[in-house]
DNA sequence: CTTGGATGTGTAAACGTTTACGATGAAAAG
DNA sequence: CTTTTCATCGTAAACGTTTACACATCCAAG
């Protein structure tokens, strides 16, 4: 591993310059700056966390988690370690943190990465307002955030199932109050409106984002009559769920319902279709975003791609005849 | 915070000896031992990981994670939040590290704790024979371990719905090749000798740990006839798939069916009558245990006790009438 | 032509440990 | 009595950063 001394000997300056280089702070020329992150680049320098740590610098960005996520879905777990192995790159390291009850964050850190927020969360404003320098995974204008784009997932994984013939399909979606889950029912939505189809509002179960809630939902609804051959679930939590309760209701997938699902996790494996998160990408996105946030910048917002991956749990309709 | 420099004067001796004394190195009189020792207590020290990382010095110990457990279940969050809490305290800092085929860890660290281990697992030892440092969530004689008294819960959840005159309780058991849901199910069978009664085998119910595992095997069992009017959920995970199954079924708990879980996760909240585990103590014994393997002393096991809380699932039999 | 501030850069100490090496003394060996 | 050995202990450097401070240069103001 390089280290500091080397980036400043080959950029042919002190290792306090490149300290300062490195962290954005004044007193440095524009071409020194220059030299030193070429250097940088070449040796493929980072900085150690530890050192860092030592003389007092909070190395550490503080992750503060809504309630929801306490709980950790597989989705949440995945996503953090990503974003810990991100930060470890740059030099820094996450440290879980508890906040107040006005959603200020209790224990000082470099910066922060705010999960599961809500609509009008109001830790988002508190921590405006405290000028905290953070990045939230979702989207919020006005803030830096990044964000799957969950509108395009729930349009691709909904014109797969209608691409496939189906034209009674519903959709399982988890919390209307987080925009994730909001996002992904416009996109379902928006499939159906392109393809001429009309919006029927009982076919929205509510699955809260849980494996159990998305089995009773679906269950619930088929016995009280709700006809569908395809099925498009917000997360794959709440994909298993509903495989379970199509199960239980000798449905067979996905020749008598078209089953897909949302997220990729790797845990499901091998049978769902579903749309691919990339997660490595949105975790460098976020501390990407995160170091202009530190920086001072003007707010940015990203969104990162999803795409839909074609497994055994889709079919065409009417194949099972 | 104390440093290593304020116990050196304190002791009278020079820092080198105060390291050489906290990490069991030769060369260091018994006397001097005792006097950096009794500085050691009085001011509280704790040697800080970061600094000892940063010579060098591996200051992480290893989390060995089971296949099962990297869908981290609420409860192993739980636990592992107070493992790396204790080993803070001690200096110490948890990393997880992934294992190769034969159960080896890939990274090296000063220790590892070995969690969610099933019987005859090949990594146990595996890791004695490399001569790993380690200490297992479990029982496990032979190496250091640390289990909470399961038989004992399990058998304290079933005494009391027995003493509260229910004669037939089924119960909801999770993987039964891991030691805990195997020693949960014995105290239920010890409880029913106990109390003369019979054991009923058909109303064993697997719940795979899992909410909705919990529930279609409840619902299943019900719908095929088996009658109970208690029910012993091996984690509180399945108390909560039992409840909503219980729910759909038509039965109101606690008047029709009395509902014990297993854990005590903060979660689950106020009305589950639950056997609570005191992790915080599981922790401290695990970390305590880690540090006379590291020492090299001869291998010791220790159960912590758990106890009931009685809370708002559970009633007399036939209140409800 | 001096003074004075910017502006850019370097020197060195500090953070809290571990550890190689040398120093001291006492006991054992000659 | 001298030499060697051994156990015990201290000195100082090292780990990779950050940062207070000093230094140099340059340009504008006096």
């Amino acid at each position: 591993m390089p280290t500091i001394r080397e980036i400043a000997r080959i950029a042919n300056v002190s290792v306090s310059t490149v300290s300062r280089a490195l962290n954005g702070r004044p007193g440095v020329s524009r071409e020194t700056q220059e030299r030193v992150m070429e250097a940088v680049r070449t040796l493929g320098y980072a900085p150690n966390p530890v050192a860092r740590e030592l003389v007092g610098k909070p190395s550490t960005v503080g992750l503060l988690l809504a309630p929801e996520v306490r709980r950790y879905t597989p989705y949440f777990v995945l996503l953090l370690e990503n974003l810990a192995e991100e930060l470890w790159r740059v030099g820094l390291r996450v440290k879980e943190v508890a906040t107040d009850a006005r959603g200020l964050p209790l224990e000082e850190a470099r910066g922060y990465v705010l999960l599961g927020a809500h609509d009008h969360d109001p830790r988002i404003e508190a921590l405006q307002k405290a000028g905290h320098p953070f990045v939230l995974i979702g989207v919020y204008p006005g803030s830096f955030w990044v964000a799957p784009d969950d509108p395009a997932g729930g349009y691709l994984a909904t014109r797969h199932l209608l691409e496939l013939g189906h034209e009674e399909v519903a959709v399982l979606t988890g919390y209307l109050h987080h925009q994730a889950g909001r996002e992904r029912l416009m996109g379902y939505k928006k499939a159906l409106l392109e393809a001429g189809l009309p919006f029927h509002p009982e076919r929205v179960l509510d699955g809260e984002f849980s494996a159990l809630s998305a089995y009773r939902a679906v269950r619930r609804a088929w016995e009280g009559g709700l006809r569908f051959t395809g099925l498009f679930a917000a997360s794959d939590e709440m994909a298993l769920g509903a495989w379970a309760a199509l199960e239980d209701l000798g449905l067979r997938v996905p020749e008598e319902v078209s089953l897909v699902g949302y997220d990729d996790l790797p845990e499901v494996g091998e049978r769902l279709t579903t749309v691919h998160q990339d997660l490595p990408t949105i975790a460098r996105e976020a501390v990407h975003l995160l170091g202009l946030a530190l920086a001072g910048e003007a707010p940015l917002g990203k969104r990162v791609p999803v795409h839909l991956i074609p497994r055994g749990t889709t079919a065409r309709r009417g194949v099972g005849d």
